[in-house]
RNA sequence: GGAAAGGUAGCUCAGCUGGUUAGAGCACGACACUCAUAAUGUCGGGGUCGAGGGUUCGAGUCCCUCCCUUUCCA
């Protein structure tokens, strides 16, 4: 039976370009998807960008453009990323579009006609200068708790305090820097804490299959919750002025972004249906029809940061707006990606860029290859960790896949003119490829990607060695045993015919390459492909390269500037982040983007150190190796400081040190943080060093 | 503070409902091989499965306590 799938990713929010959260959470749904379409289902794949709320219109303003410009400039940008990594969405759209006001507005009124909104005056923050309500992050003040100052309204980042705006101590606005006035206003609220909608979502949530058992768990203690945690309605209005969708016979008021949001997968969906290219995927319904069909399954792709919102609000949304509207079949979530074990801080930086990392020519199927390999369906957390992705792909793709066609196609093309037959039997052969397919598809279709890459790596590894097993070199240079090179040569083939099948929805590109140069197939591969024999082959012609070390070291060193006396102690910028769409907490950049604000500077763990031991390096013309006592441990520094010092006149002098740089690898040896130097424009180095008195360990604030 | 997930070889990770000497890949060492853009094969070293208790004939796998990491608390 045919399945009728209606696949989203989380909508990326539209005030800047994707991070690798986001690639890897779109590199896990279009494996899913593309491994779906193999086994010949119908599949609808969508996103769209997250146009409306605060920070892009502040944001916008602060560019002296409108919101409207930001969001087309920041959709501009869409398209290389998504052909880049060979995401096979079939359209992109936008939340502030006509589709997605009818929707909003029309699922607004039916839960109103539910009795599930309701109206209180609420109490916020206003600043009288901007004339408009302050979002919590746009009011900053000293923290109630720890009194450090400059802290956000929601929480304190030193202390980690979570706090209403209100108890903020000289709170002012981030926007205009005015003291903030509490002004009241009239808000709307669906009423989640509702019993009827209590009882749907317990019900929903108890659905065996329908989420992964760690986040229905989540899910249910929200919904349990008691006391000062218990449920609580949901604000969804916004005052002018707001960028978003107006609620209807309310002048003034507006969605909150996070209410039209979620509508926006189905306003891509009706979009993707009216442009007709629902019809040029073979579904003949319109975009009603198909939405309500029970057979239609409906499957969000998230990230672990925004499940309240897609397994709550948006499954009792759809409920009681009622047909055509149909809740959710899955949410699948995911974890963060972090790079080399650290995460991602939006003050320090973005991580891997995407299109850096094409920019300095990687190629996309490594990148998705080593996520896959990685990924499984559990919302674990995973780490991009440049050395194990070198010797992965090298290891697994390139010397093992690869080579399998390289080294058995040669012999066929050479002595048989690219004819594959088989001696003996063959059905234990098919068999054999039926079983491991069948498995490698079970893994697939759980989202257990791991173990679908361990399963093919297995059945690569079989393939390597039945074939040095006999030897074909050896055969070939005995012409009474052609038959049998040819056998082995055809069996080998056969198995790396199957290995790109499985390995299709990972590697698409390779894998049609396959489909169509070596195997002479006039279409990309289908599942079923797995177990029919090949006949013939073409020439073998190189499909993937190696990847280079030098192309990991361009990847993170542009990253950051190394800075004077640092000798490329260029921190390797941490990444985490969710593919997630509007976070109440994304605030725009303050301007005059080159100020920092004391928080910031805070981060950065300076420390008095004695150089008890400073040393040349054989090779470096630049470097010193210093290492650094820390009064409570010891440290190895590589420091471009060597044109400046010599090295025993360094030894037991105090300087002042980055703590917490992550440590970085260098040819010579691994860096745990940077010293500081003083240069001008010309030659000169002039180390820091504190006054007489200081201490090594002392912290310098 | 409340809650969740995780802590298994140098690295990245498998280990389902408890059952023989704890596994894989990479890295490392030795050997073999030479068809392959130095890929492949064989063998090997290496882990008191975070710590400590407990249940059990038997625990990485269940229970308790503690430590560490990460995350969530709209």
């Amino acid at each position: 039976m045919t399945r009728r799938i209606f696949v989203t990713t989380a909508l990326p929010y539209a005030n800047g370009p994707f991070h690798i959260g986001h690639i890897m959470e779109y590199i896990q749904a279009d494996i899913w998807v593309r491994f779906q379409r193999m086994r010949g289902h119908q599949v609808h794949f969508v996103c769209a960008d997250d146009a409306h709320g605060a920070p892009i219109m502040l944001k916008a303003e602060a560019e002296g453009v409108t919101p409207q410009q930001l969001v087309a400039r920041i959709a501009a940008g869409r398209p290389r990323y998504l052909t880049g990594f060979h995401l096979s969405f079939d359209h992109w759209y936008s939340t502030d579009s006509p589709e997605n006001t009818r929707l909003s507005q029309d699922v607004y009124a039916r839960l109103k006609a539910a009795g599930l909104i309701c109206k209180k005056d609420v109490e916020q923050f206003f600043d009288p200068v901007k004339a408009m309500f302050l979002p919590d992050r746009y009011i900053k003040g000293e923290c109630p708790n720890c009194h450090s100052p400059d802290q956000f309204g929601d929480a304190c980042e030193v202390c980690g305090t979570v706090y209403a705006p209100i108890d903020l101590i000289n709170p002012y606005s981030a926007l205009s820097g005015a003291k903030p006035v509490l002004k009241s206003s009239e808000h709307f609220f669906f009423r989640l804490s509702d019993p009827k909608c209590v009882a749907f979502l317990e019900s929903w949530l108890a659905a065996p299959e329908r989420l992964q058992p760690q986040v229905a768990n989540k899910a249910r203690e929200w919904l349990s919750g008691r006391g000062d945690r218990a449920l609580g309605d949901w604000d969804i209005s916004r005052d002018a002025p707001y960028f978003g969708i107006p609620i209807p016979d309310a002048p003034g008021k507006y969605f909150y972004v996070w209410l039209d949001a979620p509508i926006g997968y189905l306003a891509a969906l009706q979009s993707y249906f009216t442009t007709g290219k629902a019809r040029a995927r073979g579904e003949a319904r319109g975009f009603e029809e198909f939405l309500a069909a029970p057979d239609t399954e409906q499957i969000h792709f998230i990230g672990k940061d925004i499940i309240y919102f897609h397994t709550l609000f948006w499954p009792a949304m759809l409920r009681f707006a009622g047909p055509p509207y149909k809740v959710p079949n899955h949410v699948y979530v995911h974890g963060f990606i972090t790079v080399s074990g650290e995460k991602m801080s939006k003050s320090r930086g973005t991580g891997i860029s995407p299109l850096r990392y094409l920019d300095v020519g990687m190629n996309a199927e490594w990148l998705r290859y080593y996520i896959a390999a990685k990924l499984n369906a559990s919302v674990e957390d995973l780490d991009f960790n440049p050395d194990d992705f070198l010797s992965r792909v090298n290891s697994d793709l390139v010397g093992k896949y690869v080579n399998i066609a390289s080294r058995a196609a040669n012999f066929i093309t050479r002595h048989f003119g690219g004819a594959l037959r088989y001696s003996g039997d063959t059905g234990q052969l098919t068999a054999r490829a039926a079983a491991q397919a069948a498995q490698v598809q079970e893994s697939y279709e759980s989202r257990e990607f791991g173990k679908a890459m361990r399963d093919i790596m297995g059945v690569a590894d079989h393939i390597n060695q039945e074939f040095d097993a006999r030897q074909p070199w050896v055969l070939a240079r005995d012409p009474n045993r052609a038959a049998e090179l040819q056998d082995v040569c055809s069996r080998a083939l056969a198995g790396f015919k199957l290995l790109s099948v499985l390995l299709a929805p990972v590697l698409p590109a390779v894998a049609e390459r396959v489909a169509r140069q070596l195997f002479g197939l006039e279409r990309p591969f289908r599942w079923s492909d797995a177990t029919v024999l090949p006949e013939r082959v073409n020439a073998y012609e190189h499909l993937m390269t190696r990847v280079e070390p030098r192309q990991l070291e361009a990847l993170f060193d542009a990253e950051m500037g190394a800075p004077a006396g640092a000798g490329g102690t260029a921190a390797r910028v941490a990444a985490a982040a969710s593919a997630s769409t509007t976070s109440a907490a994304s605030a725009a950049a303050p301007a005059g983007a080159a100020s920092i604000s004391i928080d910031e500077f805070k981060r950065i763990d300076l420390r008095v150190a004695r150089i008890v031991r400073a040393e040349a390096v054989a090779g470096a013309d630049k470097l010193l190796k210093l290492t650094l006592d820390l009064g409570t441990e010891q440290r190895t520094v590589f420091a471009g400081i060597k044109s400046a010092y010599d090295p025993s006149a360094l030894e037991g002098r105090l300087t002042v040190m980055v703590a917490n740089l992550a440590a970085r690898k260098m040819k010579f040896g691994v860096s745990e943080g940077m010293v500081l130097a003083a240069s001008g424009e010309g030659a000169g180095l002039y180390l820091l060093a504190p006054d007489g008195g200081a201490a090594p360990g002392m912290k310098i604030t």
